[in-house]
DNA sequence: TACTAAACTAACCAACTAGTCCAACAAGGG
DNA sequence: CCCTTGTTGGACTAGTTGGTTAGTTTAGTA
């Protein structure tokens, strides 16, 4: 902000190139991507790319360690603790949903590492160490609701949170196919509200209602 | 079944070639997969793909209409009507899961022609067709729980079934991350069973919990 | 048996793609 | 002025990739 557009920065340099990495495979995803529209979107020359980094999939790794250090990030900066079990989970709701709008990058980047199979990601130490505190955080908040008598006992963090970012998560990154299906424009910005008034309504109500038993059956056991 | 493996039948060659298209789609995406390898896995020589197929993006079209062709029938094969609306939502619910366990390609499938924005979904009226009776299937069961009492009002179908195919379909297409960051083998065969139950419990519980106004600030105007 | 249409193949091609090499230029600090 | 660092340009390669050409084999039929 304070400094000039500097012709002769090296990492700001980086930054560009990194910035229009992001922007390509998020585009086309891993295959899809080309090296060369990375250097024109960067207006940078090939080999400052390969001078700066080892090449196409060393770059794509860098990109899905931003894509993870963003989603966290963003999904931890709110004061969630402090509030009420109630409103702490519907804070979790709306901004894990939030992320998923504001950077849509982040949904490409997922569905293509897992296209591959989270190949990628297991060569990355960094990014698995940031997900230990999560579970652990959802914990808490679904201990204290249940002690408080408001959610129900017994919830599972994982399989929760899987249900809160699934809500949220297949609605924008399936919406083209959808939306054609459908008839509808779903990132209309109104229909984003909706969902995710819906998203929230369905999460809390799962949570806040005593399950009866025998109140529908199982259908496990067919 | 009557008919020996013929040497020389077009159909069936046609259906190899087919097949391996898909196998080499799901596991690569449309970018990734390969023509050659296409070839390879059907046992068929280059020529004769390009003899009965346009290239690869018709190829590529064939395989996403049936995707959905398979969808589609295998959503609704189901003896839904006859059935009350509780029973009738927990055997949707069922069904559509069941469909991405034991079709996993259509989930690829599905995520790809995504990243692709449905460009070549728009080019199939076929598929858009297959949807019309859909959310009108899923209206009535709706209404008729809304009548009987047991279902909330003013749900909306559209945003039902997207949130249905969400809870099954992104823990399945996300698997691969998710197994990784939360050391738990998603896909063996007792967390899916689980992961079923868990989202008929969801569904149900955000069905039949009529919604107690001033119950959780919408949050929505902040 | 001669002929034909359809089924099928091997070899090839032109365009593309990730990545390299080398020579040079530009800017700023000492 | 020089030296380090940032940067460009262009030519090049080795391997791939979708797609084609030119031709052979087989089954059915008259």
């Amino acid at each position: 902000m304070a400094e000039k557009p500097a012709i002769r920065d090296a990492i700001r340099t980086q930054e560009k190139i990194l910035a229009a990495a992001q922007a390509e495979f998020a585009r086309r995803g891993y295959d899809g991507a080309r090296v060369d529209a990375i250097v024109t979107r960067a207006k940078v020359s090939k080999n400052l790319l390969y001078h700066y980094f080892r090449g196409k999939e060393d770059l794509y790794i860098r990109i899905l360690e931003r894509t993870y250090e963003t989603l966290r990030r963003r999904q931890s900066d709110v004061p969630v603790n402090g509030l009420d079990p109630l409103n702490a989970m519907i804070r979790l709701c709306e901004n894990t949903f939030r992320v998923f709008v504001e950077e849509p990058d982040v949904i490409v980047m997922l569905n293509t590492e897992n296209l591959h199979r989270a190949r990628h990601l297991a060569k990355s130490t960094i990014i698995r160490s940031m997900y230990d505190r999560l579970s652990e955080n959802l914990r808490e908040i679904l201990q204290a609701g249940e002690e408080q008598g408001v959610f129900r006992k017994g919830v599972d963090p994982v399989e929760l949170y899987i249900s809160i970012s699934a809500l949220g998560y297949f609605y924008l990154s399936n919406r083209h196919t959808l939306s054609m299906l459908f008839n509808r424009k779903l990132s209309a910005p109104e229909n984003i509200e909706h969902r995710q008034a819906h998203l929230v309504d369905m999460v809390i109500s799962y949570l806040t209602r005593e399950p009866q038993p025998g109140d529908w059956t199982p259908e496990l056991a067919r």
